[in-house]
DNA sequence: TGTACATCAGTGAACGCGCGTTCACTGATGTAC
DNA sequence: TGTACATCAGTGAACGCGCGTTCACTGATGTAC
């Protein structure tokens, strides 16, 4: 907090010469650089707050400039409205979000060890992009009704690729389009599961601290039992026998 | 919103005795039924204001008073703060879950229709109940510590129950404890999801109208479809194989 | 049943506060010559 | 390189508003005799 009182100008400074690296003139920045860095301070002032333990409804536009050490009407030189901030904060998110889905996807996928390999790969995301994902977690069912519907419409969207996906599997081939959506969503909600509560574990103790490495192991072995479960019982599954109704 | 605006001496009138049905004589009511039915009236204009679309966070004193038809004052004969009304919901909402509970506890459980029949009284109770599935989803990440901790614990709460529930099946009685929560818990997971779905459809068409049939029959097919491809896996699970690390 | 008094649910005016938004402004950065 | 002007990120004061909370009050309900 403290640190974000820091005025733009003088996290500049600080972050780009120490007082022995360089000689005492002042360095110069572009003001391209400058409004980049100003934008960035409200967007991580915003996240700040959020991950600790406020929700997005809660925020306000005056807490969000003070936290990064500008005038309230500075703002708008940059969001007409919160709304639009959040919207900006969905994109930053969803970006670390593909990120972490394209490691993923790379990467041999020795089909033993896939599981193990994408909670890992998963919870670390979580741990070094904590805030992002308590973004995430709390925009899909603020009262702002477009930061919820774009979040459900990526999910959505995340599911249908990782249908796609499974598809390719031998053991898939034969499965309805319906009962792939099915199984990818199961998927992805487990995820959504693991992520909740490595969520809640950090906002338990100190805050903004993440869990402890035993309440991470102990979600990582729950999550790959769970995953594991699931995958048990493809070979089982006669597609079609259950299909839906509807679709 | 305009019937909220009668004033709870209207409601009173109003809901106990038609023009023609009783003579002229004023309805005598105890204060203590008066208290009762403002404390509801209260509590009631919040669960709409929730119902549509408003997250817990936004809901203000004098909002909630204004659509009960009451004075701002008035709220502290009733609840010291709005935190305070917020436990009176979780608590009138976690009575309408145990009831859900029991009923789907309740009655032959003939093993195949198991299924079917709990899915089916979870959609009902959904479609029934939705204001108070609706908050008890909100709550479960509104900025309200206090809040969300209840309705946490009261959830694991629910699936380590279920997991003494599912301990009694025959092909779960070699199940390890924990492998018993892990799969109880991937069960009250996809239920949770599928109340999501159900509040979701909800609030896309019109507001705090239930989904269409189609949505709701789609959701019951999915949710199906999942319980019973976990359900597959169980015989082919071997207990302890994959167990946690920690414990 | 009738009277005198007590209780207490609900009122309405007032308060100070933080909010979002506006506005004319300042002064550093950028540019044309 | 030096000068004159344009741009524009950020300021700070002001505004009206809805908020939570307080207070002395009113008048219907309840009770003791």
């Amino acid at each position: 907090m403290s640190v974000n009182r820091r005025t733009p100008s003088s996290r500049t400074r600080s972050g780009s010469h120490g007082p022995s690296s360089r000689a005492s003139a002042p360095v110069r920045r572009s003001q391209a650089e400058r409004r980049q860095q100003t934008r960035q301070a409200l967007l991580d002032a915003a996240l700040d707050q959020l991950d600790e333990g406020a929700s997005f409804d809660r925020l306000s536009l005056r807490r969000v400039t003070r936290a990064a050490g500008v005038a309230p009407a500075a703002f708008y030189r940059y969001f007409a409205s919160m709304d639009e901030l959040g919207l900006a904060l969905v994109e930053e998110s969803v970006r670390t979000l593909r990120a972490m889905l394209r490691e993923a996807r790379e990467g041999g996928a020795s089909p033993e060890r896939v599981i193990e390999r994408s909670v890992a790969i998963l919870l670390a995301y979580v741990r070094d992009h904590r805030r992002h994902f308590a973004f995430l977690a709390l925009a899909r069912s603020s009262g702002n009704a477009v930061l919820r519907h774009t979040l459900r419409n990526e999910i959505r969207l995340f599911a249908s690729e990782l249908a796609t996906d499974l598809a390719r599997f031998p053991v898939l081939r034969e499965w309805t389009t319906d009962d792939l959506l099915m199984l990818a969503g199961l998927y992805v909600d487990t995820m959504i599961a693991a992520i909740d509560s490595m969520l809640d574990a950090a906002a338990s103790g100190v805050p903004s601290e993440g869990p402890t490495p035993e309440a991470e192991a102990e979600i990582a072995s729950v999550t790959e039992r769970r995953l594991r479960l699931i995958a048990l019982a493809i070979p089982h599954w006669r597609s079609g026998v259950h299909a839906s109704s509807a679709a």
